[in-house]
DNA sequence: CTGTTAGCGCCTTCAT
DNA sequence: ATGAAGGCGCTAACAG
């Protein structure tokens, strides 16, 4: 009886659009109930040792594979962390995917990445579509979303969110991110005590909090320095590099008056740096320059560039491990912000309010 | 009776852990049965009107949403293709996965991406953790998997499987990939072309199919124009900026004669510009560089290097149309490989060898 | 047009 | 230690 039950399975291939061996195929192969399969799948349970070996030869010879949704369908746990992000693109990213894959696969959970194209609208899609997988948790790297958005997804999808690169107060536990403002005036504040008074600003997107962190921050060191504000050496980017040249010519063609220029990222910096090249002008001789983010480039470029870290990746780990804390119904601490440091490298010379000319780099 | 039932749902909000309204609650709610929901959420068969918004009613108050896992273990089809890249990081790979994003979702489509974390290995477990999840269609960028082991995958899954970056002789209708080899012979002869015979290659992993492929385009330009292959001029790099550094140092102290330098990736040829700097050699005065890959940053380095732009955009959108039509039970065709274009920029100038100064670039 | 009845593949009491 | 039965949330015939 057992085997012609055996007999009946599926022993071709299945490549040709057929189904695969059940966990009913495998109970039959091994001439036991489909619980007893589940039961050694699972490790849950008592089973005789030579019934659990039959079992897992009837798996390998049928080549069975767990059926995920099926499982997870009945466990109510996907056992994946959904992390959405910007957007694919850049260097940034890149780093943060990485880590964050490794993380959550040494937690032994799957991590479902999607982009959110940068765009709110395109975030909170991202963010359900992961809701409906049945992750057990999702982290959130949004730009432009507002804090109003980000609570209101919070208390409309049944797992926990957790926030990175945003501070919502409302959430504060939730959150994990940079204290940009602060880096961005270490920046600046080092270009002036460098002898910098005249320093041009690029923006990375205005609209963003890491955009008006970025500038507040240069504008906070301007002011405890005493130096006034002036609205035509501060141009408003977007994260491009050809955007930085372009902003660059613009602060040549205008005539602006500037020793140092800190572009708020190091692609920018890029692109404003070919724009005084090309104006016969020499890094750091003629022009200071400062970027931010420290892309991988930057150590490599000629001269090299003087940017700041960011610990994206202890960011993202520390992230990962607060999701899924949560997922597992654990106490979380919240966590302090994140600080940049700069990482000074040939870009940057005194400038012509240096105190002493002996404070060489 | 239907009051009752109502008033039994689950009205709070559940994001404390509760449970999500299933289709059940709604069907209670708008006083019909689960099939009618499933048809209203689906469009499938004949609803009136008013019963339907009623559903509707229903649905929006509940805040019902569908569970995607029973959707898709009931269908039979989760309706996203998977994804696995090499890994994520470098631009080349953000590049790749904006692109498929968009065209997959384009499609209706959700894509799911995983990290092979560039080995045999994980590349494997990832297809086989996307296959679990049942995706129509999986896509693999690998490096390192060998043909063996990539058709024995194709044998072991029950969806289609279309590689990417690799030419798989037994499945050739299932690949989509680049003439590499041909696209570095490019490179050379236009170097030669140019008036260089010592010409220096540092190149990618050699144990890749790719690393193969354009040292051995580098290899028959030299022979077809009657150069001696040179074992000292040619570095075995791993992609990196670092190791491009280190090795064209070491060219360098080797004293080894090059006039040009080839530099299988942009990555590395940033990295050979740094030590060309450093040794006092400037580009291209004294030697002249070529990268390949044309990285965002190609443009605006100082000078602007010359590379090779492979069409990834376009071959990743290709892969997935092929992968959703094999999904689909489709007719496909096998595609012709892709082919790279030489992008001339500042890094290359005439060589010693130039029959006629007057073709300057 | 709509309800009933079976599954999809797996897990989990509850008996035995 | 093992089997039977019911359920996870949804879809898909098959009847009315």
């Amino acid at each position: 009886m057992r085997r012609i039950a055996c007999d009946k399975l599926p022993i071709i291939s299945w490549n040709q659009g057929s189904t695969m061996a059940t966990m009913l195929d495998v109970s039959l192969r091994a001439g036991v109930s489909k619980a007893t399969v589940s039961r050694v799948l699972n490790g849950t349970g008592q089973v005789k040792e030579s019934t659990r070996q039959q079992v897992f030869k009837a798996m390998e010879e049928l080549g069975y594979r767990p059926n995920f949704l099926a499982r997870s369908l009945a466990n109510r746990t996907s056992n994946s962390i959904g992390l959405v992000v910007s957007t694919f693109d850049g260097f940034y990213f890149g780093r943060l995917l990485q880590q964050a894959s490794r993380q959550t696969e040494s937690h032994g959970k799957q991590l479902i990445v999607t982009d959110g194209h940068d765009t709110p609208e395109r975030e909170e899609q991202a963010v359900q579509m992961l809701a409906d997988r049945q992750c057990d948790a999702i982290i959130l790297y949004t730009r432009y979303m507002s804090e109003k958005a980000i609570m209101a997804l919070v208390d409309s999808i049944p797992m926990p969110l957790v926030v990175i690169n945003r501070d919502v107060a409302q959430a504060r536990d939730r959150c994990v991110f940079f204290e940009q403002q602060d880096a961005a005036f270490q920046v600046v504040e080092y270009l002036i005590s460098q002898g910098h008074r005249d320093i041009a600003c690029i923006t990375v997107p205005i609209h963003t909090p890491t955009g008006k962190a970025r500038l507040e921050g240069y504008r906070n060191a301007l002011k405890k320095h005493g130096i006034p504000w002036d609205a035509a050496k501060v141009k408003y980017g977007d994260s491009s590099m050809t955007r930085g040249y372009e902003l660059c010519r613009e602060l040549l063609t205008d005539k602006t008056r500037f020793s140092a220029l800190f572009a708020c990222n190091d692609d920018m910096a890029l692109g404003a740096s070919k724009a005084l090249h090309q104006a016969g002008l020499h890094i750091p001789q003629d022009i200071s320059l400062f970027g931010f983010d420290d892309a991988p480039s930057a150590k490599w470029l000629e001269p090299g560039l003087s940017t700041v870290y960011l610990p994206i990746d202890n960011m993202i780990v520390t992230a990962i491990e607060q999701a899924i804390k949560l997922a597992n119904h654990q106490q979380i601490e919240t966590i302090p912000p994140f600080t940049g440091t700069l990482v000074l490298r040939d870009s940057v010379t005194v400038g012509p309010y240096s105190s002493s000319s002996a404070i060489n780099s």
